[in-house]
DNA sequence: TTCCGACAGTGGGGTCGCAAT
DNA sequence: ATTGCGACCCCACTATCGGAA
């Protein structure tokens, strides 16, 4: 098949609006694949390439060659191209997959560029993903959108069942079944916003505590341990404690869903920040952070699938096979409308704050195991702290926010009157708040270096978030976990803004210390007011972001929006942007 | 007719490994 | 030795479609 259909229809898919009509267009298109073929047309159109990683980002992939006239690239050399390049390592490796990409994409019409280039970057914007694929892969076998679904869901990649169904028609999805060594999608929480109202919308649920690490499914099958990520990324070999207590489990085979945390001498749980960074090291087991997992869940125990099970009877099976320290501490909460089983939850949830856990998740008892959705049956309860800030900048927005200014700039007072930048954020915004924002901040600008947009420091915004953490980026040495917009204070004015000291010293900052303060013995931060650590003396040498009510010096826009960024490929090269705002 | 579940989109900060400088 | 890039860990929220109520 060539490419050519593929952007072809791609580029329809994005061009209608319903649902239906880009499953329809898609499942047209897979109808045409052969079953060869299927494991890369069908996780194209949904976004998605089989290589996980090429190594090409946006750094490789801005100004591509001159397109070709004619369509001639097929699929399979598309795929072939993309797994050399994948493979290229060593010295001068960027310049060869560079060169590679390069050689692929002067193969490419225009039209066949656009689809490569967004498809490689992973932002095809075509309003349709991994959903509306299986939708349209079920259209186009006549398999019901559920059993492709739930066939991806456990047998891994949508490719696979791509292949299967377009070879073999619905019959060849009963083969995908859970199976120990192959992950399936681990099942995902909504937000309430309390311990009551989750109660309320779920019922009769048990209440576990929230550990904020990271998340793992561990397959043991004999004496074989593996232990997969969130996204089934393997990490086993970074685990080595795990796989020791996995195997000592008294079960042949099983499959547990749980969480890695990290451990003090006293039981209080590291920050995040380190946990992530001992995971993520791949040959640090050997002295780094020692890590504790913590089960909550199991799949399969002894060959029995515990998929279908209800969450009560799941939990039979993993306390039968777990030991209590190694389980998630849990309430059950039988009758939600009883006023003590309440007042017993909020104070378990109150517990797990103070034992400085991330929170609680609220699970239905008679809920099945629906993985890889974000169902109702499982809800998040977390604290939320609001603050005050002062909008310091504001970037412009991509895709559907373009011409808009969209992602905010955040400033805490400082006593000199300047203000010390804690972060950004573009959430919380409803288009209504994103329209007003961009005429305000026009109105308040002093600078714009064509994407970042700095403005007079007088707007107040109400920001919430879930907690502090340690940066190098920011000058008060902390950056905002989570910050998302509540609402525009209009009735405040910057000097009525939150400070830094207010920051620091709130019940969100009392366990963090800011990065490039030095340790004094065991003093949190608390009580370390920044009075001590005078103001312009910056961790990392930064210029202060804003110069307060009288900025005079536009050329110094905001220090951390110099160059580009992964996240804004085009930050430092506006002039290949998008039109500016109307 | 209204409500609500599921999806896609829009990006946030930090960390590591590896290559480039 | 430091910097830049890619990948992946954690993630919140709004708009929209279309089926359920």
């Amino acid at each position: 098949m060539l490419l050519a259909e593929l952007a072809r229809v791609s580029a329809e898919v994005a061009a209608v609006r319903a649902r239906s009509a880009k499953v329809a267009l898609l499942a047209g298109l897979f109808r045409d694949a052969e079953p060869g073929e299927g494991p890369l047309v069908v996780p194209y159109l949904a976004g998605r390439l089989p290589q996980r990683r090429t190594g090409l980002g946006w750094s490789t992939l801005r100004d591509p060659p001159a397109p070709a006239g004619t369509p001639s690239l097929t699929v399979a050399e598309v795929d072939a191209a993309l797994t050399a390049i994948a493979a290229v390592a060593g010295k001068g490796a960027q310049a060869e997959r560079k060169r590679r990409v390069d050689a692929l994409l002067a193969r490419a019409t225009e039209e066949e560029q656009r689809f490569l280039l967004r498809l490689i970057g992973g932002e095809l914007r075509q309003g349709a993903l991994d959903a509306l694929a299986a939708e349209g892969l079920a259209a186009a076998t006549g398999a019901t959108p559920d059993a492709v679904r739930r066939a991806v869901m456990l047998g891994g990649s949508l490719g696979a069942v791509a292949r299967a169904l377009l070879a073999d028609g619905p019959a060849a999805l009963e083969a995908f079944r859970l199976h120990v060594g192959r992950p399936v999608q681990p099942m995902l929480a909504q937000t309430a916003k309390d311990v009551d109202d989750g109660l309320d919308r779920l019922g009769p649920c048990a209440v576990e505590e929230k550990l904020d690490g990271i998340r793992v499914q561990v397959h043991r099958d004999g004496a074989e341990v593996r232990v997969w990520t969130r996204t089934l990324d393997d990490i086993t070999d970074r685990l080595p404690e795990l796989t020791a207590v996995a195997r000592e489990l008294p079960v042949t085979s099983a499959v547990l869903d749980g969480e890695v945390i990290a451990l003090d001498a006293a039981g209080r749980p590291h920050p995040f920040q380190d946990v992530a960074g001992r995971v993520g090291t791949r040959s640090g087991a050997q002295g780094g952070l020692p890590l504790s997992p913590v089960f909550f869940d199991a799949l399969a125990v002894d060959g029995r699938d515990l998929l279908g099970l209800s969450t009560a009877d799941r939990h039979t099976e993993l306390a039968r096979v777990v030991p209590e320290p190694l389980r998630v501490r849990r309430l059950v909460a039988a009758d939600p409308a009883d006023a003590e089983t309440r007042a017993a939850a909020r104070a378990f949830a109150a517990d797990v704050l103070r034992r400085g856990h991330e929170g609680v998740v609220l699970k239905a008892l008679d809920a099945p195991y629906t993985a890889g959705r974000r169902g109702a049956s499982w809800l998040k309860v977390k604290p939320v702290h609001t603050l005050d800030l002062v909008v310091l900048a504001a970037e412009r927005g991509h895709g559907r926010r373009t011409g808009r200014l969209s992602n905010l700039h955040l400033g805490a007072r400082r006593p000199d009157g300047s203000f010390a930048m804690l972060g950004k954020t573009f959430k919380g915004l409803t288009d209504a708040m994103l329209e007003w924002q961009t005429r305000r901040l026009g109105e308040l600008a002093v600078y714009d270096d064509g994407w970042v947009v700095t403005v007079r420091p007088e707007l107040v915004v109400e920001i919430a978030y879930d907690g502090l953490q340690r940066s190098t980026r920011y000058p008060a040495g902390v950056a905002l976990r989570f910050a998302r917009v509540v609402r525009y204070r209009e009735d405040k004015r910057a000097e009525d803004a939150d400070t830094v000291e207010t920051v620091l010293t709130s019940a969100a900052g009392a366990r963090i210390r800011p990065a490039g303060e030095n340790p004094v013995g065991e003093n949190p931060v608390g009580e370390n007011p920044v009075g001590e650590n005078p103001v312009g003396e910056e961790p990392v040498g930064e210029e202060p972001v804003g110069e307060g009510p009288a900025t005079e010096n536009p050329t110094s826009p905001d220090p951390t929006a110099e160059g580009p960024t992964p996240q804004n490929p085009a930050a430092g090269n506006p002039a290949a942007e998008r039109e500016p705002p109307a």
